[in-house]
DNA sequence: TCACTTGCTGACCGGTGAGTCAGCAAGGTG
DNA sequence: CACCTTGCTGACTCACCGGTCAGCAAGTGA
């Protein structure tokens, strides 16, 4: 009788799934303390085939974090650019909830392997920064200009960093990061900023 | 002709001095990436001598977190409560004056490191919980409500979360530890955020 | 200056995990 | 079915580093 066989092949779908499985490894353990025989057998496949789609495990961290990045920011940022509603209405409804959602998500785990290995790879930290935080700043800096151009918004609100409206999240985020269990009721402290940043620029 | 002495017996000296190269050690590379043989060639000794004052690498870490934490917040909290300027000189003077410093400050390595390998250390986040945040956060907290007996701020202060003020501080110190060379002006940040703050909260 | 204590050295050990590669087997193709 | 291509396996190598310890030499005291 003809046994299972002991693997299929499946070239197109591997390099997605070793890239999954390492996700899951880097953000339960940190880039070091992963064995790339962990993320192989979460992979289900074998050591050695991660190093065919993957150099180094370097290049792997890599893949992983521009894996994880691209995709969240374009849909958000689309939204910015094509909502009909007012700046406050807008701010006060997906704006708000998308940043609620970011502690939680993948997002908070990429930038707590950026934190920890960053340093060591130094083009990695320029993409993140390119494509996510330029854009990000970038985002919001237009959008109170419209906010501006359609009487929504003093004129001097184009004046304050756009920062000051994303420290909350960053603050949340990091408190989860290291403090899991400790509580803090991180929705009202985002809503609490909107609060004082609208109180702050609205016309 | 007797040679220099290949070393001098410091017993008294040398734990602080190994210390102080480890904290050098793990701001540069973080903690897994440290190895004990660079720790000790920086403070000038064999590998053998480390293993002699801290038992393991482990012991070496907490040693220096708890060496780099404790001295600082002490002075601060004092001067919280035995000041005798008014709420709000007080916030825009020492207050604020001591948060810029924060971002640049052994404090911000110390949040990396607690970032990065806090996980697989507990009883250390538990320790620097005890010790910085929530002391920390009592103060301020002690603050508003003096601030309120005394008329200078509205009852509702008491309602924010102190974190609402910290929160510029902590973006600034891992926008630090990301993008060192990328710029942002972090004192404007935590100036503008007072003012948003005093604006909502003043009598 | 000699005996003695002990702070300190550095070669060594053993476990670990990144990266390799010879060869096996899945899945065509004729 | 025979044969070929190639996706895939997993035992192996080797460098590295946390931790050890036998012994050396700095200081001490008589």
């Amino acid at each position: 009788m003809p046994a299972e066989p002991k693997y299929q092949r499946r070239k197109e779908d591997r390099p997605q799934e070793i890239a999954d499985a390492a996700f899951s490894e880097f953000a339960k353990k940190g880039y070091s303390a992963t064995r790339i025989d962990d993320v192989a057998r979460r992979a289900g496949v074998s050591k050695g085939l991660t190093y065919l789609y993957y150099k180094t495990k370097e290049d792997l961290f890599k893949a992983v974090v521009k894996n994880v990045v691209v995709r969240r920011v374009d849909a958000l940022l689309d939204d910015v650019e094509t909502t009909e509603l007012s700046s406050e209405a807008f701010i006060r409804g997906p704006l708000l909830t998308f940043m609620k959602r970011v502690p939680g998500s993948p997002i908070a785990v990429v930038i707590r392997l950026l934190i920890a290995e960053g340093r060591r790879h130094p083009d990695l930290v320029d993409y993140y920064y390119d494509n996510v935080v330029a854009r990000g700043l970038d985002a919001i800096r237009r959008f109170v200009e419209r906010g501006v151009a359609r009487g929504e918004f003093k004129p001097d609100a184009v004046e304050l960093q756009p920062q000051l409206f994303l420290a909350p999240m960053m603050l949340s985020m990091i408190w989860r990061l290291i403090f899991t269990e400790k509580p803090l009721d991180t929705d009202r402290l985002m809503e609490d900023q909107v609060d004082l940043l609208l109180a702050r620029v609205k016309a």
